[in-house]
Order: C-alpha cells, then structure tokens, then sequence
RNA sequence: GCAGGAGUGGCGGAAUGGCAGACGCAUCAGACUCAAAAUCUGACGCUGGCAACAGUGUGUGGGUUCAAGUCCCAUCUCCUGCACCA
C-alpha cells in the first residue's frame, strides 16, 4: 500500500528542489525557440494575495510548464507593479514609510506565490519601485518628452475629492474615482500630459495584426473611437470670424436650422458686448463648469441651453442665417466644440429642437419617400435618399457625403476629417509614492529635462506624504530637494512636484524582465530581439482602456525609437474571468465571503487549489467559489496518488486502453493550448475512472498521464514520478505525443434513428461500407419499420437515419 | 442607446449540425465497518410505467435541414464594457 497523500509534505520538498536546482530560470541560450508567458504582475496590498490572483497565474503556468517539455526556452517571469495610492494610505495612516510597507507586502506575496508551485523565474524579479527600475521608467519619460509627446498644461482635469489626486479619463468610473469611489470633480490644474493621441491611428492599426480575444480588440477600438467625417465653416453674420463644426453628416448640411457651441467655446468671449442676454449666458456657463462630464452625461435627457441673442450663423451651402445656442451636450474636448444642428436626422438635435421650439428641415428620406420627422429624428444611413438639398437631390447618403466634401474642399470651407474619441493621457499625479518627474522648472529655459546621467532621479525621504488640499504634491513641501540648479543655464530653479501615475511603470516592465540587471538600456539589445514580443499575455478586462493600451502607446513610442524590435508588444492576449464568492457575488469583506488561498492552500495544498481553479469553469467566465468543488478535486488528486496500488510493471498501453490513452493526450494538448483548462482536466479524470474500473494501470499509462497533469498539478506528479522509480524529473521530460491514426476506435457504436429520433444503437467496425451498415441498421431495428422509407442517411462513424413517411 | 458575452438537470458546467446533460458537486442506494467517517460500486433531467419502454426536454416564437443547444429571423432576460463623441 502507499502511503498517503501528504500535500504539505509533497509541496514543500518540491518547491525547495526547483529553487535547488533553478529549474525554471530562463535559459540564455538565444539558438533555442524562446517562448514568453507574461501574467500581470500585481500591486503588493496589504491584503495578500486574492483567490483571484492564482486563475490567471495557474492558466499560464500550465502554458509555461508544457512549453518547456516541449522544449522551448521559456519566460515566465513575475515582478511588483508596487507604487500606488493604497501602499501611500497605509503608510499615512500608520506611520510607516511606504517603503517599508511595500517590503513587507512584497515577501508575503512572494512568499504566498511561491507556495503555489509556480515556475515563475524569481532571478528576473522586478520591482517598479526600485530605483535601478525607475531610471528607466524616467529615462523612457524623458525620450518622450524630448520628442515632444509629454507637455504641461492648465486643463480642466478629474480631481478626486477623497485622493486628492487628478485622475485620467480612464480611471473615472460612473462618475466616482475608480480607486476609492469618491465622487469626482472638474478642477483646473497644470498638469502633465502624454499625447498618445498621436498614436490613436498606430493603435488601431496595430489592432489587426494581434492575436486578441474579440471583446479585447473592440474594447480598445471603441475608446480610440475613430471617426470619419468633415469639417465645414459657417459664417458668423456681419464678422470676420468664422465657427468651425465637426460633423459625420455633411450630407446633411442643407437641414442645418441652428448651431451650438459648448459652453467653453473661445468665441463667446470674444463677442461679450454683442450679446443681449450676456448675464444668463455667464450663469449657464457657470452651472455647465461645475458639473463633471459625468453628470453632464447623467442629464442627457433632458437638454439645457442657451441663445445667443444678437449672433447668427450662415449655412455656407443656402445663405440662410441660423441661431446660435450654447448647450452643454456639445463638448469642447471633441471635434471643435461647435456643431451644426440637423434636429432632423439627429437624436439629439431633435431633442433641443423639441424643448426649444427650433425648425425641424426633412433633407433625407426614407427611399425616397418623407418620413414624419415629428415623431423622431429619421437617422437611417442605409436608406436614405437626399431632398430639399440642391445638388445633393435623389443621391444615397454615402454619396452625397462625397460630393458635399468635394464641394467644401473646392470652396475652401472645409473638407474631410478624422476624429478619435481618445484623449490624452493624463500622467501628473500630486502624490509621493511615485516615480519623480524629472523636469525642472526654470524661470528663464522654461521646463528641463535632467541630463540622463543624472537618473534615477530617487524620491527623497519626506516627513510627511500628507496630500494638500490645494492640490500640491507632497513634494513641495521639501525646499531643499524642490530648489535646485537649472542644468541648462545654471540659475536658481525648481524641481518639478508630480509624479507619475501607476501606469507608468506597467507600461514597459514586459521589456525589463528580458534583461533586468542592465544598467545601461532599458534591456539589452540582444535579449529584446530574442525574447520580445510577449508570446502569450493574460490579464484582466479591466485594464484593456487603461494598462493595455497605455504599455502598447509606450512600446509604439519606442519602438519608432529604435528601441525595441516589434511594433506590437503583445502576440496574443487573452482574459480570466473573475471568481466570485460562494454566494455569487463579488468577493469582499464586508460582504464575509472572502477566500484566503493560504487556507485552501494549508487544508488542501497548492496542487488542489491550482487543480479547482482551472477545473472551475470557462477560464474566460466568471465563477463561483464552491467549497464542495475544492473537496472534489482533492479527491480527484488523491485518486491519482492511489493510482500507485494498481500498478502493474507491463509495458506500454494496455490493449483495451490504448485508444483511450491517445485520444486523452489529444484532448489534453489541445485544450491546454485553448484556454479550455476545465475540459481537460475532466478528460484526465474520466481517464481515471477507467483505470478504477478495471483496476489496473501499466506503468507507461501512468507515466503519460502524470506528465499530463504536471502542468496543472506539478508536486504531487513530481513525487509519484519519484515513487514509482521513474528517472529524472518530471518536468525536465518531453511532453507526451498521440498517435493521431490510434485516436480512433476500432468498433464504434453509431445511433439508428427514424426520423431524426433515436430507435437503437448499432455496433459496428470503422470503416464498413455504407450498404452493409444501413442494411445492419433497419435489422437492429426491424419492427419499428412500419411505413415507406424515403430516404436512408449514413454519416459514417456516427448514425444512420431512416426517413419514412 | 451602442458594442461584446451568456441563458442547458437540484448546482458548477460538457457537447467539429449527428445518441443533449461528458466531468465534478449534491442527493439516494449498496459494499466495507461494531458504528461513523473515509473509500469503492451503482442510480440520478422531467412525466407515465414494477419494468422493457414511451412521451417530453437546452429562455420564448418562427424558420432552414433527413437531423438544431449548435445555423437563420424575431423576441425576452441577465452580465460586462462604452456612452450627448455630432
């Protein structure tokens, strides 16, 4: 009898052999295939690691471990995206510099990840947070600057009243901060600014040449939110100036009644003495600056506004002179902040027109034919054929687009245009945990970047990390570190007070993790061009809008640098689903359903748990926690140890096995490849139950199915490796191969059906011709052959169905 | 509103257009045990029947097909993003 399943002792023994023997440290052999597995590194919280956390992390170990059998040299690296509000907070709140808190947060996670058996390559350990990391973070910050893709301005940014922090557009969710869930503000501030804007057309097109889930690509294609339309000056009557509007409908331009600025719209100021009702202009505007886009967008339906008595525009196509409105519903961060309105043929234009008494002009029609504009707006593309447009008369929608941007080009009005929905990236952030900004401030040279031998720019000990409710950094409050020299002119000047913002750091670690001792680069050259890009990346959804798309625009960036050899970082993207508590809802404390892995971890083991979250559903999903399910594959592994007490030393497959055997390893390989954890692992499970059934297993048998499990379960396979006296290690073996030809059985059984309803199965031997099979078929079912047969079907291998009347 | 995804037993979930419910959980029964636990074996969608078996069944309504959970059209519900982007 062998002895039973000890998985503390098992596990422990395991992880300190592969420390041992540095199994899975990244080999530097470059004349090897390379493969790169990347998780998202995590944010060290003070909570320790989540149930969450190991679903990702186990999906792609089990890549990383089977990819390694099959011989690659594989990365599989982890590090610490460990800047961040959180660590700062807790820092504050217990006077403990937040340094040492990331310390101490970091050994438990390392310490609660190593537990878990994973092949990660901890030699590669990063650590956003490190000096020798963010050099590089800075030295990335000042190429970007150089090249004129970071500046400063004053701008209107989301302000969270609760962080006390400017947020990116991003990180603004419903309205509340993303982090903390305070509400969020409008707040003008200097602030710092990528243009990733410059890269929205490379980050789409990009987009096409990845393997990403679906959801992934157009998640990103929505927030660049590209847009193909034109621009059209309009006259301002009896003034030189002109209003310039963005619009997707020029074809449209004939039903223009009225226009509408956004309540900042420069112009307005500029005609303050013109206007009669200037007082209840200025109060709209002051209620339109203190709502956030938020709950601009919260008051959709009900649209506000205002006239601007003593101004009108001119339909530069007709010559009529329209009214000029303010309504918030128009943003100035979009297009030109002016529209023309076509209540016609726009939802919302309809509306204003509707609350306001506006005109209403039909330019398109249904077919031909007018549609009643009263009811709604008649906004279909497809069908629409213009009227009442001159020129534009009887053409179809798309056409008229055409011919009306030609007519503004030759004009000079206006013409085509392209819009993206992405903004820029806010990168400033007034706090202390983050990567010093390494500009200074001179009165005289303006903003300047420190020379490069100067990184890593350390952040300073400060008495304090208090954010300031005027929204200054930490920082200032340190004269002697913010007072500094010039390195342009030399005179007195200060250092810039932001810092960067989480993302920084995440937005390159992928390339660190390649060469991460280099104190020269970045990475090397010769390790980027081996290793990059990432061969198979997985991370959540929630990042897709932020982490995802911020690390492409970087790697773009540096890419068109020189710097890295791919344009795209990522190969293949894929998501997890998240785990819920048992009760089906988002684990949290306050709702008492939180999973600790260390306690499934110390009352099961690693192999149990890692074995339940990948057999706990569709990866992509989300899932339930279920005690019960834990239990289950428990029981499942210790089947496999006990496996050991039916083994015979016969060789190879047993007969009645063997396609069994083969078609397990095809299912197996395949699904591992697919995300499809869950199946898989119930393959090797109904496997087993063969071998119960019979109660025997050869030793080859059991071999194949341990180098099977290893990737999803690598202790307890390793041990019975070792206790059945098999050579070697488990993972340093090749990975089992099937016999595609030895998949098939050699008798199967086939359904007969009369009329597509099963009546009887039918056991025949592959390949049997048609004629005999169908003639074996009626006999089996003779005596429910009572009509006329119409039509006898055979898919061979799989029914035969008999259609009578 | 737009985009993406999902609706299958008591539960988690399987099913290249070809025997729906693999695998696991729960439940029930049997074996083992003085007993219990553990373990092993078996049953397990619903309705009727002692049974063989018959009928019925994948959110709803239509359709295509010899055959539909799967394809098409319509519709409902839920989840996840995005959302006055002109």
């Amino acid at each position: 009898m062998s002895e039973t399943y000890n998985h503390k002792a098992v596990e422990q023994k395991w992880q300190k052999i592969w420390d041992d023997e540095r199994a899975f440290a990244a080999g530097d052999d470059y004349s090897k295939p390379k493969y790169y597995a990347l998780v998202e590194f995590p944010y060290p919280s003070g909570q320790g690691l989540h149930v969450g956390h190991p679903r990702p992390y186990t999906a792609l170990d089990i890549v990383a471990r089977k990819r390694r059998m099959q011989g690659y040299n594989v990365l599989y690296p982890m590090g610490w995206d460990a800047f961040g509000l959180p660590t700062e907070n807790y820092a504050i709140k217990n006077k403990i510099h937040p340094k040492i808190v990331t310390e101490n947060n970091v050994k438990r996670f390392k310490d609660q990840l190593h537990s878990l058996g994973y092949s990660f390559d901890w030699e590669r350990e990063v650590n956003t947070t490190d000096p020798a990391y963010y050099k590089w973070t800075q030295w990335i910050f000042l190429k970007l600057f150089k090249e004129g893709l970071a500046y400063k301005k004053e701008m209107p940014i989301n302000w969270c009243t609760s962080c006390k922090v400017g947020l990116a557009n991003e990180e603004v969710v419903n309205g509340v901060c993303e982090r903390c869930g305070a509400p969020v503000v409008r707040r003008v501030k200097s602030e710092w600014m990528l243009k990733i804007t410059d890269y929205a057309q490379k980050l789409l097109d990009g987009l096409d040449d990845v393997d990403y889930i679906e959801r992934v690509k157009t998640a990103q294609k929505n927030w660049i939110g590209k847009s193909q339309g034109a621009e059209v000056d309009f006259a301002i009557a009896g003034k030189e100036d002109k209003l310039r509007i963005y619009t997707t409908r020029c074809d449209t331009l004939f039903g223009a009644t009225y226009m509408v600025l956004s309540p900042e719209h420069p112009l307005i100021d500029k005609y303050k003495d013109e206007l009669k009702n200037w007082e209840e202009i200025v109060s709209y505007r002051e209620e339109a600056a203190k709502k956030s886009d938020f709950e601009r967008a919260e008051l959709a339906k009900d649209k506000t506004g205002v006239l601007l008595d003593g101004l009108a525009a001119v339909n530069p196509v007709n010559g009529k002179e329209i009214p000029i409105w303010i309504s918030d519903y128009v943003l100035m961060t979009y297009g030109t902040g002016a529209i023309m309105a076509v209540p016609a043929h726009d939802e919302r234009d309809w509306e204003f027109a509707k609350k306001f008494g506006l005109p209403l002009l039909q330019v398109v029609a249904k077919n031909g034919e007018e549609v009643d504009i009263n009811e709604a707006a008649f906004t279909d593309v497809a069908t629409g054929v213009l009227i009442n447009s001159e020129f534009l008369n009887g053409l179809e929608v798309k056409d008229a687009k055409e011919k009306m941007i030609a007519f503004l080009e030759e004009k000079g009005i206006g013409g085509a245009k392209t819009n993206f929905k992405l903004r820029d990236w806010v990168f400033s952030r007034q706090r202390y945990w983050g990567e010093p900004i390494p500009i200074v401030h001179c009165e005289k040279c303006g903003f300047v970047p420190l020379d490069e031998s100067e990184l890593p720019l350390m952040l300073p000990e400060v008495e304090s990390y208090m954010p300031t409710d005027n929204g200054e950094s930490p920082l200032a409050a340190m004269t002697e570190w913010v007072n500094t020299t010039c390195p342009c002119c030399g005179g007195p000047a200060k250092r810039e007070t932001d810092t960067m913002p989480q993302w920084a750091g995440s937005s390159w670690y992928f390339l660190r993790y390649t060469d991460p001792k280099n104190n020269e680069a970045p990475a090397g050259k010769a390790a980027l061009d081996y290793w990059m890009p990432v061969d198979w990346y997985n991370g959540g959804m929630e990042h897709t809008t932020l982490h995802l798309l911020y690390s492409r625009f970087w790697h773009k960036f540096l890419y068109d640098k020189g710097i890295v050899p791919c344009a795209e970082p990522y190969k293949k993207r894929t998501s997890h689903g998240m785990i819920l508590g048992e009760n089906g809802e988002k684990m949290s404390k306050s709702r008492g359903n939180v999973v600790n892995p260390d306690d499934i971890v110390r009352d099961y083991g690693a192999d149990t748990l890692r074995t339940y979250e990948m057999f706990i559903g569709a990866f992509d999903l989300s899932a339930s926690w279920s005690e019960n399910g834990v239990k289950g594959c428990r029981r499942f592994l210790e089947r496999i140890w006990k496996l050991q007490d039916l083994m015979t030393e016969e060789a190879g497959y047993s007969k009645d096995l063997e396609t069994k055997m083969h078609q397990t390893i095809k299912k197996v390989d395949s699904d591992y490849e697919n995300l499809k954890y869950n199946t898989a692992i119930a393959a090797m499970m109904a496997l087993i139950n063969e071998f119960y059934k019979k109660n025997s297993i050869t030793k080859d048998e059991y071999k194949t199915l341990l180098l099977l499990l290893n990737p999803v379960a690598p202790h307890i396979t390793e041990e019975i490796w070792e206790l059945i006296g098999c050579a070697g290690r488990v993972y340093q073996q090749p990975w089992p191969i099937y016999n595609e030809s030895k998949t098939v059985e050699n008798t199967i059984e086939i359904a007969v059906q009369i009329n597509g309803k099963t009546r009887g199965t039918l056991p025949i031997v592959r390949d049997t011709d048609k004629d005999s099979v169908i003639a074996a078929a009626k006999e089996s079912i003779a005596d429910k052959l009572t009509g006329t047969i119409i039509k006898e079907i055979y898919v061979p291998g799989r029914i035969v169905n008999i259609v009578m009347k």
